[in-house]
DNA sequence: AAAACTATTGTTAGCGC
DNA sequence: TGCGCTAACAATAGTTT
């Protein structure tokens, strides 16, 4: 009931090139964060693909995606599409392997409480819903 | 020049779930995957994040966006945000950061060039065609 | 198969809370 | 920092060439 409304002149169009502003910097960084992991999300989903996106914050923080997961894709990667570097080398490192899978264990666990919480504010929309996974999950590591 | 134009419909809304039609899929995977990577791009330039983008087709093809480079980024990423990076295991392998950086260059190459177009053409509104093109070119790894 | 088109939906800049 | 709102404008599904 404020009076006051429709104050707002929309969106604008703006140029791509570095935000100065460090309080509007970061607001940005947070919303298109969240839209480009939902339309890797999209992408995996639609077009049965894996993806992974990594993106580190102006601040320095990380944030990760991946579908099936990080680990799984990045590994993917760097073995050059051949997966037969399970354990010899040539491939991915082992240690580097555990590494990830076990940086990565917390995001997922994180991403599925998440991403549990998002199904169940979803209004009654249709059903038949999709099995979307992760979609914007952050993942500060201990900076 | 036929007399019938305009039949199109025009976008219309479609339910986030595997399409099943391997044509349409692919298709739009191609159309979605430029998007995606243009959507990244765009991050690192307003807020100076540092972005990484792998995605493997349907068809099973990589295909990567990253900036400063793929590398860079999975580096940083697995290192945890710690860039102390010891010579010893624990960090990326050499071989593999080799690897990356060789196959990354030519989409760094293809992405500064796509930047500094897209500031260009910034100044000229709609004209009823985009002035990009390309955003990711493909990189079909030796498969 | 890729490119062009076009009608719509979806994203998001700028504000206020 | 996050949510909601509004409107401008960009992404894109379906279709034609």
């Amino acid at each position: 009931m404020s009076s006051k409304r429709k104050l707002s002149k929309g969106r604008r169009k703006i140029e791509i090139k570095r935000i100065e502003k460090e309080d509007a910097r970061q607001v940005t960084f947070s919303k298109r964060r969240v839209c480009l992991f939902k339309k890797a999300s999209e992408l995996c989903t639609l077009c049965a693909a894996e993806t992974d996106v990594i993106v580190f914050s102006p601040a320095g923080k990380p944030y990760s995606f991946g579908h099936p997961s990080v680990d799984t894709v990045v590994d993917h990667y760097l073995s050059g599409g051949n997966y037969a570097s399970q354990n010899s080398i040539g491939g991915v490192h082992p240690h580097v392997g555990a590494r990830i899978r076990d940086l990565n264990r917390q995001y997922t666990e994180a991403l599925n409480e998440l991403d549990a919480e998002k199904k169940r504010g979803m209004e009654s929309e249709k059903e038949g819903k999709t099995l979307e996974t992760n979609t914007g999950g952050k993942n500060p590591l201990k900076n």
